[in-house]
DNA sequence: AGTATGCCGTAACGTACGGTACGGTACGCT
DNA sequence: AGCGTACCGTACCGTACGTTACGGCATACT
């Protein structure tokens, strides 16, 4: 599990086998990622150059691969936390920016798309936890990182507010708006970078207008 | 088709084919809701008491099924305009919050939810276009009802905006916030209607701190 | 009454796919 | 060299489900 890779125990493909298991998860990201037809294990087998026997003996069934597939795929994105200290009102602006920015590139990633689908499918059907996990793993996780943010903007006295999961919600809301909804239902929304950043900042600019402080940029909604 | 039903055709069962076109599809909505295991078109026959021949002749395949449910939905959901008319900032408020109820209680509603869920699922798969057809009845219509109430706002000197369109993705973003995505993947979120009711004033009362002329409440999140 | 039509119930067909079994091969260990 | 282990490739099995086919019955039409 958490042993430090010393011993490169090197397989027929000269590979260490955590890595293995990871191009393996990396294909399925792939294949569902082009999302032309269904996953299926024979395909991932395949693509993988493995044999379904061996997916089998690693993952479970298919549930337990889809399942670590989000896991090493949020395992991936994780990003740095934002420094809270020495906060004024421009670093709050650009950490409020940034999160807005990171979040509108994850939704919008044609991986995100992806893993959602299944993952809402999944929570349809009832069996196993693939919606929470991908909940604890990207709007809770995301929402925890935020959080610290903004209660440290509020005991600088740069933000107001009462309720930290409330005014995460808001800003959730302003960032995301439609976007997240559209796409998953195969909406062509053209999130370009450009978009992305002019987005973020109109949102966080709303955002500021209403649990700000000071009485910076009204931020009318362009 | 387009033949107004003067002639009451009776079948067998005592009733009028069109009325039992929407008993079918009332069933699949009920089986979508319930949800407990996948659509199948025998359970939709078992259940509708009716053969699977008649569902394919009518309905042509599981897509066209699937479709004619989600527009049998879509016709059924329809909700009057709100008059634009003597409009003051108080039946403004009133009207964007009742826009904000129906829309929070149409995507907390089973039948939403399940709808959404194969209409995602759909999306991915490619084929078909359920997902835009669930766009065009939910969010691009809940967008072309409530644009002319902005617009007629505006007119009236009670909200300022440029962008008709970018103003609604705000109002639909302070509203739904993360809602529909967390049920949509299965997080247990209790929407009862209380809670509606003040998510859909917190949104209203925000909204018009972002756009409204006048100055009215200040509208400190929650 | 006799025939045609529409629909129900059920059986049957074909296929796709999850899951398993098995032979063959490369490599590590002794 | 001989053995065990891990894994690839492929064949195989069982089942679920979309789709089609068919027999029987009730109603509509002449």
């Amino acid at each position: 599990m958490s042993s430090t890779a010393q011993t490169e125990t090197v397989t027929r493909t000269g590979r260490d086998p955590v890595a293995r298991r990871g191009e393996v998860l990396d294909v399925v990201l792939e294949l569902l990622a082009e999302g032309r037809d269904a996953l299926t294990m024979s395909a991932v087998a395949r693509r993988a150059s493995c044999s379904k026997e061996t997916l089998y003996k690693w993952f479970g069934d298919r549930d337990g691969l889809l399942t670590a597939t989000v896991q090493w795929q949020a395992s991936k994105v994780r990003a740095g936390a934002y420094d809270s200290a020495r906060l004024d009102g421009l670093t709050l602006r650009a950490s409020l920016e940034a999160f807005g920015v990171t979040w509108l590139k994850v939704i919008s990633s044609r991986t995100s798309i992806a893993l959602n689908r299944v993952a809402v499918a999944h929570a349809g059907s009832g069996k196993s936890n693939l919606g929470q996990i991908v909940l604890a793993n990207g709007r809770f996780a995301i929402g925890e990182r935020l959080k610290p943010l903004l209660d440290a903007a509020r005991d600088a006295g740069l933000l107001v507010f009462d309720d930290t999961e409330a005014t995460f919600r808001t800003f959730f809301g302003l960032v995301g708006r439609d976007v997240q909804i559209r796409l998953l239902l195969g909406d062509k929304l053209q999130m370009t970078q450009a978009q992305i950043m002019h987005d973020a900042k109109i949102a966080t600019q709303q955002f500021l207008a209403l649990y700000g402080a000071g009485k910076k940029t009204p931020a009318r909604g362009r």
